[in-house]
DNA sequence: ATAAAATATAAAAACGTTTTCAGATATGGT
DNA sequence: ACCATATCTGAAAACGTTTTTATATTTTAT
């Protein structure tokens, strides 16, 4: 009898259905279907009854089953590589408050930078219907997988802050050349002739691109473009890690005979592994070492010294891939490629010695 | 014939089903399933012959069709005021970390601090049968709403950071009161008498705690708590507008005759609307102003000074949340209420005096 | 008044799985 | 050689919806 009682307690409550509906309400079970979601022909008496009925048990359609049978699931994957970088975050967040609106949700995936996780989580998004995705896919390498998705005609895809070679994808882009062109020259017109710069894994089409913007400036003013002073950082979750990788690197530039009098990073994460170093060395900014960044981050105001970047686009960015992505799983299969770059500007503070 | 080629270019791909792979395999679709599923009771000849033909024609299982016939859908639902905040996106991730060993996903949903926009999205989750839920609630008021998902034993919660009056939920917390005093104790020692305290809304089980062990503190060291040096910061997603109401209320601080030599902020978005204001106004931290914060984060180490906060415990309480989670959804439901408090420590940089 | 069209409802089929049940074959112990 | 048990397989039912089809009723148009 306790037994009984603690089993009974212990038992999932069953949801109430379509079918708990209609008996009580002595129609069929399509009728209350209907009802649910304001289709016509129902008798406006016979809808009322059935209304109250399910306001009284709280009824709420399985959406299992609905998606089941109406072949979508109203949900979309959203596949990006760190979500504690505040770009990433911001393209959620914008991103959610576009669909909800569509009463679509957000399926998650954080892939730590790490491509196989990458790979897993686009079969996942696959396999589990999301009625379209949103990727900032980390290597060209996936490309395959990615074409395979767009090519079989699967699943609607937007992508944002790097291009897949090859794959004829709709996607939303920083103005990456010409944003790296603009803080690279700032740096000069300063008088800089060395400057370093310090990326992630090239194989980002982003980062490749503000390498070609910035290597693009030097040569534009006669400057040459040395090897010794770009350096791959590889992403790494444990920030300690992280920076001291950046630490490591950036120790080298200056063990040269001919030491770089400014850095450019390519993410803001990187700026601020640059300045733990450079405030530990005792390297005052922008005196003996001027620094720029690309991200525009909220806190950049306030970091010592505060941090000269791009303006920026972060919800711009979201919210354009987001509507875009509405609009290719409103209309179906579409395959005009639309790639839109959001403009750079620049945000001028005082480590780049302004 | 050109329209036809059209059509048949932009009609979906139909995926591939367990009957196509039986048809294949001149078997019964069942026994397919079993070979999916690795279950017993298939020769192994059989099972070798499914599973090339699988993998041939790259099948996937329907998972809305398999999430309604076994009644779980492999996904949880992970509902946060904000992600753009790193102690959430850290949530998150380590949250995922777990969760994508057991093949479980993530339904993300950001509230916004938006009380209708959070029980909106519990709702959702209920009726997109998610198999379980971390929420950082906002508010107290959302108590029946998470009570009544509790109480009808639907779905396994686990609480971050805010607990809900009087809802036996298991959660996962900061030290509030703990932390709060500690820093607070620290100003003090270093001979602050005036002591400014921002928060965000109090309704907030983790803000109230905190204000709480700043007012224990102040008590205990012969200091009178001073309504007007508390002020409550409203949450707005336009951090301009969110910095200019930190900026107005901070401003009244300075207009008292009594002005406050130090503040304290429960947390990293009100310390940089704090330093953004002193900055401003020439006021130079620690000198004319201290200032310390509840949260850790990475950067908070190279701002201007470097902030002084408590220890960073946003991957401990993720993994462990999530793991609670984890416990209660293979369990099935149990009544053991679990609280888990992550201990405060301090980390002392330059923002306080030190 | 009558045909046509619109409305209202129910019955049945469908979505793609997993589970239950039952039957067939193989294996092992006496 | 025989019964019990384990292994294999397929038929049918089930999960909870939406959609299609069919049929009855009402409204509208002539």
């Amino acid at each position: 009898m306790q037994k009984a009682l603690l089993d009974s307690m212990n038992k999932k409550k069953q949801y109430v259905t379509l079918k708990d509906i209609a008996r009580m309400a002595k129609v069929s079970y399509p009728t209350v279907s209907r009802v649910v979601n304001n289709k016509k022909y129902v008798k406006k008496e016979t809808r009322d009854n059935i209304k109250a009925i399910i306001d009284e048990l709280g009824y709420k359609p399985e959406w299992t089953a609905r998606s089941l049978r109406r072949r979508k699931t109203d949900m979309i994957g959203v596949i990006l590589p760190d979500i504690s970088n505040t770009f990433f975050s911001d393209v959620v967040i914008s991103t959610q408050n576009i669909f909800k609106k569509n009463n679509i949700d957000i399926i998650m995936f954080n892939s730590n930078y790490d491509v196989k996780m990458e790979t897993d989580f686009l079969k996942v998004a696959v396999s589990k219907r999301v009625d379209g995705i949103i990727i900032a896919p980390i290597i060209s390498k996936n490309s395959k997988l990615i074409k395979t998705i767009l090519e079989d005609n699967m699943i609607p895809v937007v992508l944002i802050d790097n291009k897949v070679r090859g794959a004829k994808i709709d996607g939303v882009f920083h103005e990456n050349r010409r944003g790296a062109k603009l803080l690279t020259e700032h740096l000069i017109s300063h008088g800089h002739k060395r400057i370093g710069f310090l990326t992630t894994s090239l194989e980002e089409s982003s980062s490749f691109n503000r390498l070609y913007g910035y290597k693009k400036a030097l040569n534009e003013n006669g400057l040459r473009f040395d090897e010794d002073l770009t350096a791959i950082i590889n992403w790494n979750r444990d920030k300690r890690e992280f920076y001291k990788e950046i630490s490591n690197k950036v120790d080298r530039f200056f063990k040269y005979k001919n030491k770089p009098t400014a850095i450019f990073t390519a993410s803001t994460n990187l700026a601020i592994g640059v300045m733990l170093y450079l405030n530990k060395r005792n390297y005052s900014i922008p005196e003996d070492v001027a620094l720029v960044s690309f991200d525009d981050y909220d806190f950049v105001e306030v970091l010592n010294p505060p941090l000269t970047t791009l303006k920026g686009v972060n919800e711009k960015i979201g919210i354009t891939a987001a509507k875009m992505l509405l609009e290719k799983i409103k209309k179906g299969y579409t395959n005009n490629m639309k790639e839109l770059n959001i403009p750079a500007e620049l945000n001028i503070r005082k480590s780049c010695g302004c």
